[in-house]
DNA sequence: GAATCGTTAGACCGATCAGTCTAGTTTTCG
DNA sequence: CGAAAACTAGACTGATCGGTCTAACGATTC
């Protein structure tokens, strides 16, 4: 079936955002995806770390293409950024603090001794870093900041979403939120 | 020997450093101390997680003790940034990107299942912020945004930590470094 | 309806996991 | 000196780890 693979992305996703890359076994993702192991292997020959790849580009993809979609509705940067930080405070508080920043776990996990996964997660870096520069500069940055503005920004929610699951409160996003908006004109 | 649990910490500290909790096993952090089994849970008989959290409280107190010390100094807020962002970028770049941000993995890979690690990571995030908000008070900064500012300026640092293992180049610190201290008055 | 092939199914493997337990060693102190 | 306490030492346990492998299922093609 076409959706085998599509329910161990989805699984596997929010197992590896709930505790991380090593914590999560292959079991539990099996059960979690409603999956036998011979087709996570068939699918993924390589295993768990084939698997995490491609829920690493996944996530990448689905980042970027909403900051892409922003970028094209030339959202102003303020308002963009305003409501990244919105959004996700919401959305972990709304998961009782159980899932969060699937890029920088797995960055702290597996640098550098996984080396396929370490390019994956660098790429995935780039790719969101770039996208996120993009939108600003259509929603008024000036162009020569915004690569640094955006690598900053996402830094910054990365590190609010740990803080925030570590106090079980969304209030560092929304305090990160408000001083990071003094960053931006207007 | 009282340095039993002392070459625990270290290793403990160094292991959870690179790779997390969950990917690190007792067996190798005895190795790396070079302690027997029974030593480790004789001075902890709670195991690896109790372990585990007398790490976070001992980084925590060192942390706190070094922003303690800057406000003593009354450091100018401006400086204590600089200087922190800069010692860390040094700092992981050094390790080879091979060790990165204690508090915000293990934030990630055990909050909210286990409670009493939850516990102890809460504490050492609020005491970090507590002591910078308070070094970047006798440094100059506004009393009312000190709390915020310190906030903000760990998540970034942690999230930047993350980003710069992935990117394996000191780079995404040293531009959130530059960003930062736009939010400080000259 | 027989053959093929992508996929599912799960029993099974050695390795490693965190943790227990008993013996022995060292230190402390009467 | 002797006995109690603190600590070290590592063999051992059951559970779980990621991964392999064979068998069968089910759809598609002759």
């Amino acid at each position: 079936m076409a959706d085998t693979k599509e329910k161990l992305l989805k699984a596997a996703l929010f197992l590896f955002q709930s505790e991380g890359y090593h914590a999560v076994g292959v079991t539990a993702i099996l059960e979690k995806a409603g999956v036998p192991k011979g087709s996570l292997y068939h699918h993924y020959p390589g295993g768990k770390a084939e698997l995490a790849a491609a829920v690493i580009r996944r996530l990448e993809r689905s980042i970027a293409q909403s900051f892409e979609s922003a970028a094209g509705k030339r959202i102003p940067a303020r308002k963009l950024v305003d409501r990244l930080y919105t959004d996700t405070a919401q959305w972990v508080q709304g998961n009782g603090y159980a899932q969060g920043a699937l890029l920088s776990v797995m960055a702290q996990e597996v640098v550098p001794r996984d080396a396929a996964l370490t390019a994956c997660l660098e790429e995935a870096f780039r790719a969101t870093i770039h996208s996120l520069a993009t939108a600003l500069v259509e929603g008024g940055v000036d162009e020569t900041d915004a690569q640094d503005l955006a690598g900053t920004i996402l830094a910054t929610l990365n590190g609010a979403v740990a803080q925030a699951r570590a106090m079980q409160a969304p209030t560092p996003i929304l305090t990160a939120r408000t001083v990071v908006l003094r960053l931006l004109p207007e």
